[in-house]
DNA sequence: TTGTCAACTGTCAGTCACTGACATTAATGT
DNA sequence: ACATTAATGTCAGTGACTGACAGTTGACAA
């Protein structure tokens, strides 16, 4: 019985394992496809499971609640920028590293996920969850349990306890701060480009400093809005 | 029907605003009570009910969530703080007034909240939200509400539009992750006074600038976290 | 004072997320 | 082929929350 599962492991285990899977994923996709299309809350898990056509009771086997079918892609995508973070080389400073590691996990995003949902569906289910309260809600405490290992990877990078130096968490507050902003802001535009995100968020990013240092009325804004950078 | 109240008008009033002022109250009291004592999620809604002796129907008419309730007081704070940022003078940067606006907060929290419930109670009512993970959740997103309107503030001092200028959003998010922070780790610590979560508050908000700065292996901590600083 | 109106409250039935217990089915190793 | 074990289905129950309707009680005018 294991609620967490490494998306790509399991390949070389035997049909029951292979089932279970495919249930798994079945249910994901079933759930986003209709939560993205009816609302959240008037999708009950009744219909995903009817969807899938298993009972009500094996929904729950998969997933404890609700709400984490709906994040169940974002923890992969969060695994990898953890990972891209980790890769980072040391001379960069902590928080040009988280930027650059959140960069490139927006980038091959891609090839990690479309093989569960198409990567459409990710962005479609972003939105929805930006424009739920509960999903909001849930978003930011999986968001804050986060931000407290990457602390420690920061922690690590620079050489130190994050009891016993505060540095590490606050910049990590900082910058996911500004991370769900940058994400609030893209959903709420209703671009659904992964392009569009990956700008919006280095954008927010590279204002952190500027905004921080305060003398903004002797400062123009980092970035001209009028004027967008063409999509890469 | 409102369910929102400011919590010091209803004085001159009849004596049916002054019965639903007190049903209101008494439901807060005895939430906060049972809810610390027992556990927000072994504390139902029937148990409160019966505290006050109103019908579970009545509670759900005065808090349309459990949630809601527990929060009920935490929006008077944020309003005393709102009110206090609105008052610091223009010529503090930005991220100085929200710093001074918090601490100002802190200072008279008592007298505001003293004629609903006991401020040692509201202490550890902030615990016990620190320690449940849906009412962590619930705090999460209540904060990013308020985020919004720190910043439409923010941009009013400094002359800017939210819609057009990312930076007020940015310094907000910004202070907001640390503030939760200290919460945190206030909660964690154990102590329940109210000086010891502005001693908290302010020496995080004051590590802001050095953390983003970066160049950490060049410099030491801000604070010496060996030796604290007396409680005022 | 009394009667009418509107607001407040209680009761009841129902939905939905979620859980424990137990029986059933199906994959696995021998 | 068979015993073991994991996955699933069924069922009953709890707790948060809602709508509908009926009963009560302050407010206010006659």
């Amino acid at each position: 019985m294991r609620a967490e599962m490494t998306p790509r492991e399991g390949l070389r285990c035997g049909l029951r394992e292979r089932k279970k899977r495919r249930t798994h994923d079945a249910l994901i996709r079933a759930a986003l496809e209709l939560c993205t299309q009816q609302g959240y809350d008037r999708t009950t898990i009744d219909e995903i499971a009817e969807a899938v056509d298993v009972s009500q009771r094996t929904f729950f086997r998969y997933f404890t609640t609700k709400e984490d079918v709906v994040f169940a892609v974002q923890e992969i995508v969060e695994a990898r920028f953890l990972e891209a973070l980790r890769a980072r080389p040391a001379a960069e400073p902590p928080l040009e590293a988280l930027r650059n590691a959140v960069l490139l996990a927006w980038d091959d995003l891609g090839q990690v996920i479309e093989s569960i949902i198409p990567v459409e569906l990710h962005m479609r289910t972003y939105q929805m969850i930006e424009s739920t309260p509960a999903l909001v809600a849930a978003h930011l405490r999986r968001s804050s349990e986060l931000e407290e290992l990457i602390a420690t990877v920061i922690a690590g990078r620079e050489g130190l306890d994050v009891a016993t130096d505060p540095r590490p968490r606050i910049v990590v507050a900082a910058f996911s701060g500004v991370m769900r902003l940058a994400g609030r802001l893209w959903g709420e535009a209703g671009e659904c480009s992964v392009e569009s995100i990956r700008a919006t968020t280095e954008q927010h990013l590279d204002g952190i400093i500027p905004a921080i240092a305060g003398e903004w009325r002797k400062t123009t804004p980092q970035r001209d809005h009028a004027s967008k950078p063409p999509h890469a």
